[in-house]
DNA sequence: CTATCATATCGATAATGATCGATATGACAA
DNA sequence: TTGTCATATCGATCATTATCGATATGATAG
């Protein structure tokens, strides 16, 4: 944990994939575990959750076309999609009035490499 | 998402390892959104991924190891102790008067395939 | 321009959770 | 037994957040 040399912020820039997971072997300094911790609680929402998989189901999905799945109202879809697109689990487009999203495989491959090898 | 075969518990019970990750493709389902959703709040603070780290870092720590570093009080410890035992995080074995800690590897791997493949 | 529709933001409320001091439990020593 | 020490639990406080209705923004249609 002191002195560690490679910062989660390097993990996530570089894209991933070295050959050790940080979380499980160097430690994390405050400001690291800081940062890991923001993306962490963005998945901890059930509904966010959801609203990832219908995504990564979906490809491309309209956030029209989540508040029905998921039972909650636009203001809270919008809340919602806000949370993961700040921790950079996904990403969206607007196309005329609508909003499209689309998970960032790199950025779940970046997470879950930071949990562990393989 | 509606009517998926395999289940979060399935992965976690099972130890891991197939092609593809639930959360990636298939979709969950309100329950096993809850159990992952509880998994991913065990991570989401920045005092547990530091003790987290320094207990894969030490193989085995002690609760009294933990307070030192983390900078806080034994009761708060011994809650985030007990907060990623629950979520599956970490073992812990009582010798005499002392509680030491260990991460189940395999049980970051289980969370790390649910994130995505590789 | 005006009206409409999808999304974003705001303000309030209720629930959750991080933290602490105080106390209880449980193990060891004398 | 009694005392001490490490940990667990309890109760309170403060901060965060999920959710909603209301409103603002911004784009398209007429």
């Amino acid at each position: 944990m002191i002195d560690m040399t490679s910062h989660v912020s390097e993990w996530f820039e570089s894209g991933a994939v070295d050959c050790c997971a940080p979380v499980a072997t160097e430690g994390l300094n405050e400001r690291d575990a800081e940062e890991l911790a923001r993306v962490f609680s963005a998945l901890a929402d059930p509904v966010r959750l959801r609203l990832l998989s219908l995504v990564a189901a979906g490809g491309e999905v309209c956030s029209c076309n989540l508040e029905g799945p998921l039972n909650k109202r636009q203001s809270t879809i919008s809340h919602h999609t806000s949370i993961l697109h700040n921790a950079g689990l996904i990403s969206g487009t607007r196309r005329g009035r609508w909003m499209y999203w689309r998970v960032v495989p790199e950025r779940l491959a970046a997470v879950a490499q930071l949990l562990g090898p393989r």
